[in-house]
DNA sequence: CGATTTGTTCTACAAAGTGATGTATATGAC
DNA sequence: GTCATATACATCACTTTGTAGAACAAATCG
């Protein structure tokens, strides 16, 4: 029996689903730069890495240096890799969002009167 | 053009969600058995009125207080009631979740390896 | 070499989430 | 009436998350 009782934050999710998709490619700046093209929202280069920390403190990632690339500014980057623990938090916010927003097509209005 | 940046917290979009849902329910006690139900997520009583009262204070709802009920332990309810800020903040919101849950299918897993 | 580009770390503070405790007000039993 | 029980809200202290800013590191280019 799993004990994963661990609501993430909004950024913690946004951050998390990223790692997952991003795959191989999942490494701060890159992470940061999908959010934006993503969704609009630009968060601090802050946020981002402590986010991602504290992700990581939970287990929820792991993470390691990779080699230094042959290209202007290519130096090593920390690439981010979603664990099993992690992957089940997402499964668990993704059933709360399904529940959350289950049935609220475009009725998310305010009440007339 | 508005300028509603409004990035709600977890707990925060879940009971903007449900007062939205429960329409002329909406009220404290009320919302934190629909988020049970619907969620299997418990929150504390405190938990819930604090978040409320935040809301409130954005401007995301508004609330007056309803007349007693003529049943055992039919005190007088606090009604919330979602205001047009708050149905905004409830279409960005929405518009951020599929931004990021798109194309996520069952592809929420670690990457092997 | 110094300028530029890409990338990460550190630090301090603000906002959101939480549980515990206390208060208020209704009916029902007696 | 008053005591028990049920429903409901408010306040407080504390933890966890979110955030910006600045410093630091390492690569290429001229």
């Amino acid at each position: 029996m799993y004990m994963t009782d661990l609501t993430l934050g909004t950024l913690e999710l946004t951050v998390l689903l990223t790692v997952s998709r991003l795959a191989t490619d999942a490494y701060g700046f890159a992470i940061r730069r999908d959010i934006a093209e993503r969704t609009g929202r630009e968060h601090s280069v802050g946020a981002l890495y402590t986010t991602l920390q504290r992700l990581q403190d939970k287990g929820l990632v792991t993470s390691h240096a990779t080699a230094p690339l042959p290209v202007r500014g290519g130096r090593s980057r920390r690439q981010y890799k979603l664990t099993a623990t992690g992957a089940r938090s997402l499964l668990d916010a993704q059933r709360h969002a399904e529940s959350m927003w289950a049935g609220m097509g475009k009725r998310v209005r305010p009440r007339l009167g």
